[in-house]
DNA sequence: CCAGACGTTGTT
DNA sequence: GTCTGG
DNA sequence: CCAGACGTTGTT
DNA sequence: GTCTGG
């Protein structure tokens, strides 16, 4: 649940709408740069993405306490599985002997159930009191199952008001002994769906009103230890949402279109080449109704946030490049449909070019795709360690440290990062 | 979260 | 069914 | 019959 | 939706 939303927005237009929204911030990731996050209208587990969190620590909030050193340490009792240590051999290690018994069960249980947390020990204990933090978005993906599971159908969900949507999650930060890179992954608590979303899934992530009380409580470094006051904000979202299905495309990870955030049947979706071609398309008045400002789409207005519109005056340039069109595509008849793509898109050529791959063309060159199972010695020993490396990782203290409020881009764990339905 | 790969066996 | 990449 | 394409110029 | 190639 949730392993899928859309962040199509660059921190610096996140930080401004999170200002709008009462929620300051002091400091933000880049806008660009191999450490700048993911912005994606398709954002799959293990993408960088962004949460909004108070500035502790890379040990969390509240005093440190002393980390204790590996063998003698009492606290793997909390913490379910402290198997990193299969990351790297330990000296005379009986491989797997020591293996602790939640091995298995932890890899297909993850996920951070609000009840889950209710209950004292396991895996969350350290972060549900000292690394709380919001995961920002513009909404989420939930597949509703047809016909047992023969067809899915995404929806996009998103708040009715159109505010970036903030789920409660949590946060951790590891580091492998022999990597000075240290990752940051992070987390989205669940609760029960609320009456808008029990067609679609009957949980849902945990939505906290942007800038409102309960939001500071959450991320309040002051409370370093899980409470009653804590758990109570884990509850089914109150307010409006939107929730309406959209193109299947976004159901493909590599994929990525603002159309994803359009209803599949709204007029101006374009990615439904039915409703494209279907309409006369050679009407010379085709501006007219495109510039008409009745025209509420609040769709229009995440794309140009997200700064994917940077062509100015659209519409005098097209009122005179349709007189033009008709004049000399007359024949082709292509012109005019191709200008009010760009028009019910709010998409220059380019940008359309780019994004559309997807869901306008019929893919492209399929990209080549790597085998996506190697032979396992070639991976283990070749590739690194993978995702759920990191989440055996996650039960592990955090050696080292780091700095109010603030933005920061962590790494997410798909296996964290996910309910498991 | 979803989509896509997973195999190429062995002889009555 | 199960694993993996994105 | 089905699968796949169906576009792509330009600009204050 | 409609046309084309196979």
């Amino acid at each position: 649940m949730c392993g899928r939303y859309s962040l199509g927005l660059r921190p610096a237009q996140v930080r401004q709408m999170l200002q709008h929204d009462n929620m300051p911030v002091d400091d933000a990731p880049e806008d660009e740069g191999d450490n700048a996050p993911r912005q994606s209208y398709n954002f799959a587990p293990g993408y960088h993405g962004i949460v909004y969190r108070a500035d502790t620590p890379d040990w969390g909030a509240g005093p440190h306490r002393h980390a204790k050193k590996a063998g003698d340490d009492t606290e793997a009792a909390d913490e379910a599985a402290d198997q990193v240590s299969s990351t790297s051999p330990g000296g005379g290690d009986g491989a797997g002997s020591d293996r602790n018994p939640d091995y298995g069960s932890m890899m297909k249980t993850i996920n951070c159930r609000d009840d889950s947390l209710a209950q004292g020990g396991g895996m969350w204990n350290t972060m549900k009191a000292r690394k709380r933090c919001i995961v920002v978005a513009q909404g989420f993906y939930e597949w509703l199952k047809k016909d047992g599971g023969r067809e899915k159908i995404p929806h996009f969900v998103k708040r009715r008001d159109g505010a970036l949507m903030c789920f409660a999650g949590l946060w951790d930060c590891v580091q492998y002994e022999d990597d000075e890179k240290k990752h940051y992954t992070y987390t989205i608590i669940t609760t029960d769906s609320n009456k808008q979303l029990k067609f679609l899934h009957d949980r849902m992530p945990v939505i906290l009103n942007n800038g409102s009380e309960e939001l500071r409580t959450w991320l309040d470094p002051h409370r370093y230890e899980w409470s009653k006051d804590l758990q109570s904000l884990l509850k089914p979202f109150d307010g409006e949402l939107e929730v309406y299905p959209v193109s299947k495309d976004v159901g493909k990870v590599g994929n990525n279109s603002p159309t994803f955030l359009i209803p599949i049947d709204s007029k101006e979706n374009k990615s439904n080449i039915a409703n494209f071609f279907g309409k006369g398309a050679s009407t010379v008045k085709t501006k007219a109704e495109a510039s008409s400002p009745p025209q509420k789409q609040p769709e229009v207005e995440i794309k140009k946030e997200a700064g994917f519109v940077e062509d100015g005056s659209r519409d005098d340039v097209d009122t005179a490049d349709n007189v033009n069109g008709d004049k000399a595509k007359d024949e082709g008849g292509n012109t005019p449909k191709t200008t009010k793509l760009n028009q019910l898109l709010g998409l220059s050529a380019k940008r359309r070019k780019k994004f559309l791959r997807g869901s306008l063309r019929r893919k492209l060159p399929s990209p080549r795709q790597r085998p996506s199972r190697l032979p396992h010695l070639e991976r283990k020993g070749e590739l690194g360690l993978g995702r759920r490396s990191v989440l055996r990782a996650m039960a592990q203290k955090v050696p080292r440290n780091r700095s109010k409020r603030v933005l920061e881009r962590l790494h997410s764990s798909s296996a964290i990062a996910l309910e498991g339905i």
